[in-house]
DNA sequence: CGTTGTGTTGATATTAATCAACAAGTGTGG
DNA sequence: CCACACTTGTTGATTAATATCAACACAACG
């Protein structure tokens, strides 16, 4: 199957439900996380925000922003994970970031989307306009300044993996996105770095291909080989054990 | 010469020269540009302005910014070019931009850089510190409004950035480059994209292989052969003259 | 002059991509 | 329950793109 097919093949079951929720209590998984920019709103102001936002879902396998879409909607992911991927012309495809829990999306530098997303699991979003979000900041600053942070910190992200993607072997890239996702899910861990982490990885071989630079091929054969060095475990349905999370961040930078 | 004979040569020669001026004319050439933030700010503001801030100049080759330095200062260049970069402990580099005229450097996304910049050639920045960029966010919501829209605006490049480091070609690679010099330096020339266009490129070859995750080599080959097939005019002294604009942004996505 | 920095070109090596086959899991319908 | 298609992941053989190693050309400069 070419790789025209195959994202064509993709595109082709999308079903779409979409939600809308009232009442004062929609943002509560929003406002627990502290990557989310609610919570710097106060409790009082809940009921104003629930004015401005609604609830969307997706079921896995939604596109649910393409490029060159009117840029009107912001979201913040509050639960399930998103691929966020450019095309070119021919098919290939570069996954620039995955979306989860906590997430902002859709901050638009111009008016249109210049990249696509992808629900790779069932989805709950919070949706602003952009109309709604331009209003949400101008009344409070608060919010600008953590879209502000949080946007700084996208774009240091972003600068990591061009360092990943132009200098880095295919073993220090798997290496590299292992320790990135442990960090992710397990703050906690960064300090006991000998201990063994459990990860989820959701995404399909593919998804972790197309993000780090490399074929569906390369990926299985470093994961085969960190095997059977016993750096890592393979477990049920995409379930990951780093052995040893130190010995991981070595090879994250010299393979 | 080694990777890391290399950078360690490179870090020798770094004089440096910093001067401050007063007076209420020094950000004039800031003021011009579309890309600044200062021009949000009206023109009685601008005394206010120059007392927050204060003019830097670095020579070529000097080292100003450094990973794991204390990110205490935010500058925008007014004059020349800086290579920022990141690199590996066994000295491989990545460019993750250069930073032109109307460019703004070192927002933090945390209290300490995690990149480095360097002036390719002479420099002049106007430097706030973090206190300062604090109060004048603080004062001027618009400058606030603008640095959200230039870092969004930076995050797109980088996601361009990481399309072409994963999945390009060298071909495209170095098209796409020209393509966005090109568009960097000769906006107007974006409708009558059959026009020739003359770029002046101040970086070295080994600053366009490290922007591009190429080698010096495969770049010199592939200017090469674009010279042969005549869709480039190597010219004196950095200097490049596109001979097709419109046939080169097919290259660019379709090597 | 020689030295140094930069760029080009050629020969060879190496990494990862491509092409191909197959295994395991899942769901479907008879 | 089984045959079947389909998806996902693994492994092997081969190829192709780019890196590496090496030599040299040329300009700037002391």
């Amino acid at each position: 199957m070419s790789i025209e097919d195959r994202s064509v093949a993709e595109r082709a079951r999308r079903p779409v439900i979409v939600e809308r929720r009232v009442g004062p209590s929609h943002c509560a998984d929003c406002m627990a996380r502290h990557q989310s920019f609610c919570n710097v709103i106060g409790d009082d102001d809940i009921a104003y925000l629930n004015d401005l936002s609604s609830i969307v879902q997706f079921v896995a396998g939604t596109n649910f922003i393409d490029v060159g879409m009117q840029a009107d909607s912001f979201y913040n992911v509050s639960k399930g994970t998103a691929r966020v991927f450019k095309l070119l012309p021919d098919g290939r495809r570069q996954i620039i970031g995955f979306a989860g829990p906590g997430h902002f999306l859709g901050l638009p530098a111009k008016d249109v989307y210049n990249f696509s997303a992808e629900a790779i699991d069932d989805m709950r979003l919070c949706r602003f306009s952009r109309r709604q979000l331009h209003i949400l900041m101008d009344n409070y600053p608060a919010v600008e300044r953590r879209l502000l942070d949080m946007t700084a910190h996208e774009l240091a992200l972003a600068q990591e993996q061009m360092l990943l993607l132009g200098r880095k072997t295919a073993r220090e890239r798997v290496a590299s996105f292992l320790v990135a996702e442990a960090e992710k899910y397990h703050v906690a861990t960064r300090c006991g770095s000998h201990a063994s982490v459990t990860l989820h990885i959701p995404m399909l071989r593919s998804d972790m291909a197309d993000y780090l630079g490399l074929t569906i091929e390369t990926v299985s054969r470093t994961l085969t080989r960190m095997r059977t060095e016993f750096l890592i475990t393979i477990l049920k349905s995409g379930d990951i054990q780093i052995n040893e999370l130190a010995r991981m961040q070595e090879l994250s930078t010299a393979g």
